[in-house]
DNA sequence: TCTTGACTTAGAGTTAACTTTAACTGTTAG
DNA sequence: CTAACAGTTAAAGTTAACTCTAAGTCAAGA
């Protein structure tokens, strides 16, 4: 149960302590402490916790989105069904983003080929 | 050879009438035609590249860079090499996202297995 | 004790990519 | 002829997601 301070938060992410402020502002870690001077401290499942919001983030969810996630998560099992259901409409999109992608590629290789 | 108005090359290409004006205003459209009265002419050739646009810009290039590649596009094939090297780079990056985004696919699939 | 440095806050500023507004013009249907 | 409509421009407004500034606090080392 090691502790870290924003800056070595900050390193382990690879998050500026700007967006670890502004992401808790926004109440998506709702869970940092602080210490008897104020100063915050990240435990490691708040950066497990970071490290979803930046998968979810990664692949297209808003910020918002994700607040609505983390909010339904913090209401533990009485949500489970709710929070999954938004997790696999989210899955979906990932693949279809995939899909375009791969689209995407193609189009780019062909033109690359093209030699015009 | 046929040509379209705003609003059916906006239709055509699913981007709204003031994307195409704004694209436009910032020099990624450089060969959009007016008729008599002012009004814009969209060629096919002006939706391929719209078409273009679009799976650089899914692909996460910023306007900014898809401008730069247009740029060269205009200048032919004196600066083909230069062209074809920004877009196998493009390429690089496309293919790395698709590993990030599968690799944050099987994060949220975890996620959904997890049934807590 | 003093200073340095890492933190704190509230709030302002930035950037990309649109999106809208206001005022105007030319085309077309009745 | 005229009203409605689809377009025009320059410029202002919006949004998301940071990013920075200013003013202040606290703890640790010389």
């Amino acid at each position: 149960m090691s502790l870290y301070t924003i800056a070595q938060a900050s390193e382990e992410v690879d998050l500026t302590p700007y967006t670890l402020r502004y992401y808790e502002k926004e109440g998506l870690l709702p869970n940092v402490t602080k210490d008897s001077a104020g100063r915050r401290k990240y435990a490691d499942d708040d950066l497990q916790r970071i490290g979803f919001i930046k998968c979810l983030k990664g692949t297209g969810m808003s910020l918002k989105q994700i607040k609505e996630y983390g909010d339904l998560y913090e209401q533990g099992k009485a949500k489970f069904k709710e929070r999954n259901a938004m997790l696999e409409e989210h899955r979906e999109k990932i693949l279809q983003e995939i899909k375009t992608q791969k689209k995407y590629l193609k189009m780019v290789e062909a033109k690359i080929e093209m030699k015009i």
